[in-house]
RNA sequence: GCCGAAGUGGCGGAAUUGGCAGACGCGGGGGACUCAAAAUCCCCUGCCCGUAAGGGCGUGCGGGUUCGACUCCCGCCUUCGGCACCA
């Protein structure tokens, strides 16, 4: 009998596969292909947990289908232009291109030690120019489409780092880098017009339906948002000026009782210049224009001023008084609204705050009293002049249709649903491919000149974008007149790179196109895509757009992307906070040190702790410790052996997400040293099914390890047995 | 508020189609080996009553369909996740 020595079994076998190329796949119209993919990571530095089981999933269902005889693809890459890349050089004055490579060697010996069966032969990285250049190549073609197109777009705004930020980079309306308050900016972007393929996308959903969890297909239908209802038209009094609305309601017409208009809205100020509400509305609209985002989505209270002005209901011809009111938004519809208080509970919360009269039009069918709260519900009309008594259904076709027929309105589809904004006023990224020419104006880079290289030589001060300030990069020749021109120095959302490296993967090293056609139409679609639920919205459904523009130019022959979608769930791990151990132990912070180390002897062996003669406040304040840190860091300083924390944990510890703050990581790599890559991968696909999140022990991989050992001590005892059994294949299907 | 997912032993979780509920692992108990310990191996381990044979109860709660329900239907409760003034 041989020990279970996992480091020397699974060093010799990955040098064997590395040494056949056993994982290398190609096309062979022969046999049936299974193409199996993984999201790809974002080389951050190093694997953790969550990749591990990501990978582990995938593996071992290519594996399987392998052994069954399938031609099957599972390859392997890195989403490597973002942020995090460009924040490390600002920071610690690394450029992000040796930042984000050292991080890519690192995570590629993790991932080959893990022993996962890829095909390295196909790998991709976005950020070299031999991948990025089919990103402006895609571009170029969308902006020939009219698919790409520049407009200006409010967007949140630094202006100490003269720089834009994701709403994920404002804290609490301030610059999460430098604190300064931030404003809203219009500036030029280039935009993706998905809201071409809103009702394509839409509508493709009921494909997936069987193979995409129910999750996802809402998240991606809610995202899209579409609504279907009426646009009106409302004149206002004394003016030539028309308010346009949307409403899904045209069947509560005749119980509008006020109008209220987006604080944004273009009429805002104009409408009560001369009424005695003038300075009222300028203060009102004054507040909000300057709130952030953020700001404005904590008000919770609904609000508005009167602008001394009415419109005309078009249908009964009724005096409507409209107000400019918080709850109305800009970006939706038409960023103005007719308010039916006795039918919408917002504007009938608006309504009693105001006085405003509440009219029910639909007849509820119970008791109701409308000075309480709105009927929401459909029913039969009252109060509407000619439609009363039909009910909601049918009054909503013929309002609409009398409105056509008057020439103030028109049935209306209304997606929420924005098209993309590509634009990045970021270095780390793929370079727009347009120049500006004082005399041409905008021109597309023409296809022979790609790629756009993104210059190397830039300085990172965290002002501003670093390409500006690159006059070599910046100072170009318009390819029309040859007169001298200004590249643009936007550069795009990685979310465009991850939207069709899928497709790339067919065809990885093809110099004349981002992929032929014949590999793709071999390959494609992707049968098995798994990944986690945070990319359930923006990464699958740009995906999708791409997929679906691609194959309008006739590029794949593939209307949807991923045949089957599986969202792993997260692997989290229990952990305890120092304010819990003290709570569990009956200790309390003023107490000793001492006290506190004598409590822990019942636990374990504990002779090598560090004690010291403060409180136990005291020695957490010297070592920039709250309560609310992890318990195993005031062990850590204690010198108290770290699995003496484990039953505490097991048994009272809260489960959370592993993450650096909360200090609850496990790190594969130490994984493997102690138990190997078989026991982690044994483990994580044994611990749960793989759509559900489960808890990290160490008495699980402990358990997982025994498991292994205890088959490798009974292969090796009857080892000698078995020596020069023939077998073949039949019989062991006969047997089992 | 709307949408979605899930509730099974002391714990993580099995039971893919309505057919032996609790696989496997953790934890617990007992034993073997050992001077002893670790490691390893074997047996037991849902709850209650009973010395035992045996019996009763059990998949969040309350109903229903069925020869048969963790699984299907109706109504509730709880937890987690997503979206959130979308007119």
């Amino acid at each position: 009998m041989t020990e279970y020595n996992f480091r020397q079994i699974e060093e010799t076998i990955l040098k064997k596969w590395e040494q056949t190329d056993i994982f290398k796949s190609c096309e062979d119209k022969k046999r049936d292909k299974f193409y199996i993919l993984e999201m790809f990571p974002y080389p951050s530095g190093r694997i953790h947990m969550g990749h591990v089981r990501n990978y582990a999933i995938g593996d071992v269902v290519n594996r399987y289908l392998r052994m069954k005889g399938k031609n099957t693809l599972h390859p392997m890459g890195w989403d490597a232009f973002g942020m995090p890349a460009e924040n490390a050089a600002i920071k610690s004055g690394i450029h992000p291109a040796k930042w984000t490579y050292e991080n890519i060697d690192y995570m590629k010996k993790q991932l080959k030690r893990l022993g996962f069966s890829y095909d390295w032969d196909r790998e991709i990285t976005t950020c070299i120019p031999e991948y990025y250049r089919w990103n402006q190549w895609i571009f170029l073609k969308m902006l020939e489409k009219g698919i790409a197109y520049r407009k200006s777009a409010v967007v949140n705004w630094c202006p100490h780092d003269m720089t834009v930020l994701a709403n994920e980079q404002v804290i609490e309306g301030r610059c999460w880098r430098c604190d300064t308050p931030v404003v809203q900016k219009e500036i030029p972007s280039w935009f993706l017009r998905i809201t071409d393929y809103a009702e394509i996308l839409l509508d493709d959903l009921e494909e997936l339906k069987d193979n995409w969890p129910e999750a996802v297909l809402t998240m991606q239908k809610n995202w899209i948002g579409k609504s279907v209802g009426a646009t009106v038209r409302f004149p206002v009094e004394n003016s030539t000026a028309v308010i346009e609305v949307f409403t899904t309601r045209p069947d509560t017409l005749y119980g509008v009782t006020f109008m209220a208009i987006a604080p944004e809205h273009s009429l805002s100020l104009e409408l009560s210049k001369g009424t005695e509400q003038e300075t009222d509305v300028e203060d009102f609209v004054q507040k909000y224009l300057t709130m952030s985002t953020r700001e404005r989505n904590i008000v919770e209270e609904k609000e508005g001023v009167f602008t001394g002005r009415y419109a005309i209901n078009p249908l009964t011809g009724e005096r409507i008084p409209i107000y400019i009111a918080n709850y109305v938004l800009w970006g939706y519809g038409t960023g103005a609204i007719m308010a039916v208080p006795a039918h919408d509970e917002r504007d009938h919360e608006f309504a009693k705050k105001y006085s405003i009269p509440i009219k029910p039009v639909i007849q509820p069918p119970e008791e109701w009293d409308f000075g309480e709260k709105a009927y929401e519900g459909e029913g039969v009309l009252i109060n509407s002049d000619g439609f009363d008594g039909l009910h909601s259904a049918q009054a909503k076709e013929k309002i609409t249709q009398l409105l056509e027929e008057k020439g103030i309105g028109e049935k209306t589809v209304n997606f929420r649903l924005r098209d993309w904004n590509i634009s990045r006023q970021r270095y780390w990224g793929t370079p727009i491919p347009v120049v500006y020419c004082d005399s041409c104006g905008i021109v597309p880079v023409p296809e022979e000149q790609l790629p756009v290289i993104l210059p190397e030589n830039v300085q990172f001060t965290g002002m501003g974008n670093p390409l500006e300030k690159n006059e070599e990069f910046v100072k170009t020749e318009c390819p029309k007149c040859r007169r001298e021109a200004r590249r643009e120095t936007d550069t795009m959302d990685t979310f465009v790179d991850s939207s069709w490296y899928f497709l790339r993967y067919c065809d990885p090293k093809n110099e004349k196109e981002p992929f032929s056609t014949e590999k793709t139409d071999y390959w494609m679609p992707v049968d098995l895509y798994i990944g986690g639920i945070e990319h359930a919205v923006l990464h699958l459904l740009y995906s999708r757009f791409f997929t679906k523009f691609l194959k309008e130019i006739g590029l794949v022959n593939v209307k949807e992307p991923f045949v089957k979608l599986l969202t792993q769930g997260m692997v989290l791990k229990k952990w305890v906070k120092i304010e819990k151990l003290l709570e569990i132990l009956h200790v309390s912070s003023d107490d000793s040190i001492e006290t506190l180390i004598g409590k822990l002897t019942f636990y374990g062996d504990i002779t090598d702790a560090k004690v010291e003669n403060t409180t136990i406040k005291e020695f957490m304040e010297k070592n920039h410790l709250t309560l609310n840190d992890n318990a195993k860091l005031l062990f850590d300083k204690l010198n108290i052996p770290q699995n003496i924390l484990r039953e505490f944990e097991e048994k009272y510890g809260k489960s959370d997400k592993m993450s650096k703050s909360k200090h609850n990581t496990v790190d594969p790599d130490e994984m493997i040293k102690k138990y190997g890559a078989d026991t982690i991968r044994l483990y994580i696909l044994f611990a749960a099914p793989p759509h559900s999140s489960f808890d990290w022990t160490d008495s699980g991989i402990e358990g997982a390890h025994r498991f292994l050992k205890r088959v490798w001590n009974f292969v090796s005892e009857k080892l000698e047995e078995i020596k020069g059994v023939e077998y073949s294949r039949e019989d062991f299907k006969k047997s089992a």
